[in-house]
DNA sequence: GAATTGTCACCAG
DNA sequence: CTGGTGACAATTC
């Protein structure tokens, strides 16, 4: 039985974006300004399924995304599909758990993990599918510098911005 | 900023 | 087991 995966696009201030959900839930967040090609994309990674174009039935979730992109305190909810090996799945999963308008770094998360190496945390991270509801932005470099951004570091700049301007946090 | 080097857990084969 | 590989970190100019 083949599997289905359901793409939509939808648009923010951060520049187009594409989410993709499998029945469990959403297994791609991708910027790009090329469509055809992270449509392409999302067929080679998931050559056994069936993919589609399902831009009417994904409304309500595409909404759901690009507030949660909007806003860095609005939390869309929404199941994650996570795919990888299991160091990549607790990592993402301990992405999860940092507030927004904080940022941490690699070395820290790996500390974390009981590992001493900063770069294979970085290379989880690097690999994580959904960007934003997986604030992999979050996480930079010690010396407070950001390095690099699987959908650029332009973007990576303005969503922690957008966080630490943040609306409604005050305090302190 | 950019280049340079040490280093080591992870993963695929 | 072996080897390639880094969205690192610390140092240097």
């Amino acid at each position: 039985m083949r599997e289905i995966i359901r793409f939509a696009w939808g648009t923010s201030s951060l520049g187009d974006f594409m989410i993709a959900m499998s029945k469990k839930g959403l297994v791609a967040l991708e910027f790009n300004l090329r469509r055809a090609a992270t449509e392409e994309a999302l067929r080679v990674r998931f050559t056994e399924a069936d993919v589609l174009d399902s831009q009417t039935d994904l409304v309500n979730i595409v909404e759901l995304v690009r507030r949660a992109i909007e806003d860095p305190c609005f939390d869309p909810d929404l199941p994650l599909d996570l795919r990888g090996t299991a160091y990549e799945i607790t990592v993402w999963k301990m992405l999860q758990s940092i507030p927004a308008g904080k940022t941490t770094n690699y070395g820290a998360l790996a500390a974390e993990l009981g590992t001493r190496d900063a770069r294979d945390v970085t290379e989880a991270i690097a690999r994580n599918p959904i960007a934003v509801l997986v604030p992999c932005h979050r996480v930079i470099k010690k010396d407070g510098s950001i390095s690099g951004y699987r959908w650029g570091v332009k973007r990576k700049r303005a969503l922690l911005a957008l966080e630490q301007n943040g609306k409604d946090f005050r305090l302190e």
